[in-house]
DNA sequence: GAGTGGTCTAGACCACCAT
DNA sequence: TGGTGGTCTAGACCACTCT
């Protein structure tokens, strides 16, 4: 099987509370009745529920039920690991990307350490993205040219995770990531639309491959007014 | 049963992970392995795998075992819902907590739109974070009083979350966060030691309790110089 | 008491990795 | 080929909520 039973209970369900079909706040049917619906075992059925649990789609009560949340008071959680063609698709706007520098170089110390490389090349790839005709956003991205050879500018234009995950058929499993305000450069304020503002928010993330590889350093820098960053949280104790 | 039986396996797990005495880069016995260790069946085994996975401890690779991740090069996750005071005692540092304003008021027009609430009152309660000598923090909390009933200036001084959930016994579950760049007021800017900065970074959440209930809205605003957000993201399908 | 979700167990088959 | 994790099933007992 592609994608196994308990995944497309998850999306199946996912889909009706998104279209409304299953209203916030009403009870989804008990786990045995979705077991007779999805002719499934209650241990597939919970994994589909735990999907549904980790990602705010719904909050179980102990001799309740399944209660449905509210998820259009919030719009899409930007976390998780999306890459900046995906995220655009669920944003319904404006974007035009410009590529402002595409270049592979042998790798520098700096890159050795964020990289955790020994040797080898690596590409540098600067990205403009431009929303609702303002410059507003500046991509950088360093990749481990041994992991993700074969690059080009034309990948960069379009999206770098079509070409890693469709092309060389390789799976981004996870990411670290940070958030913190830097000032902006000289540079950074020709490149952007800035108005008078003198900081960035500088978003870096770290992306590794299914087996743990890393493979991707990026420094996404947003103009304060335009950055928005969604996140749903579950205490764990 | 308190705790169960694959959540002390995995803080048994996370804890060795945490001292070094499983070192990163190496992998965990197997499940089989672990079964034995553990004296439980596979599904408890893999409940326990499931929560350092999703915690970013370990990377499962099909066919060879479970691998550690490095997790002292990122410092700890600030995603999650955690209180102020036990942020604080992650962080090693001087923090003073000032309470600047404890009232409560019957539910503002907005309050009933933030809080979902039709009447009753709303604690507000602005706290100043003072860090290594330098007021870096606002704090602004609006709770529910109905549901967080008799709340002293006190506890605010304190920590809420111990209130709620020592004293009142009520489980905090999940929350929705979102993370903007907002001007300074004039007042922030008296409050707060902001040397030449005009912007804050406002973290909004919306927390709620283990049946759902929406408690609390908060508004923490950064200098931004001192904000840092950490985050460990995997990729769903 | 009947129904709900939470935990734990035991067994089976598969796909993937190493050798 | 033998070991690993991924999925699925079936059955059991418990704690909790509602009426």
């Amino acid at each position: 099987m592609r994608t196994s039973k308990y995944q497309s209970i998850f999306q199946h369900i996912r889909d009706k509370i998104l279209n409304g079909d299953i209203p916030a706040n009403t009870y989804l049917p008990s786990e045995s009745e979705l077991q007779q619906q999805f002719n499934a075992s209650r241990d597939t059925i919970r994994k589909a529920l735990d999907l549904l649990l980790q990602n705010g789609y719904i909050q179980k009560e102990k001799g309740k039920g399944s209660l449905v949340l509210d998820t259009d008071k919030i719009s899409f959680p930007i976390s998780g690991v999306m890459s900046f063609k995906e995220l655009k698709e669920t944003m319904h706007e404006d974007v035009i990307t410009h590529v402002h520098k595409f270049v592979k170089y042998p790798v520098t110390p700096r890159m050795k350490k964020e990289l955790g490389m020994d040797e080898g090349d690596v590409y540098e790839v600067v990205r403009i993205r431009e929303i609702d005709g303002k410059k507003v956003i500046i991509d950088t991205d360093y990749l481990n040219a041994q992991v993700i050879p074969g690059l080009t500018k034309e990948h960069a234009a379009n999206s770098l995770y079509e070409y890693i995950e469709g092309t060389l058929g390789l799976k981004v499993s996870f990411a670290k990531k940070e958030i913190v305000v830097v000032p902006a450069s000289e540079e950074e304020k020709e490149l952007l639309d800035m108005y008078e503002y003198d900081l960035l928010v500088c978003v870096k993330s770290y992306t590794y491959l299914e087996d743990a590889t890393l493979f991707q350093y990026t420094e996404s820098k947003h103009r304060p007014d335009k950055f928005r960053f969604v996140d749903f949280a579950r205490r764990t104790v």
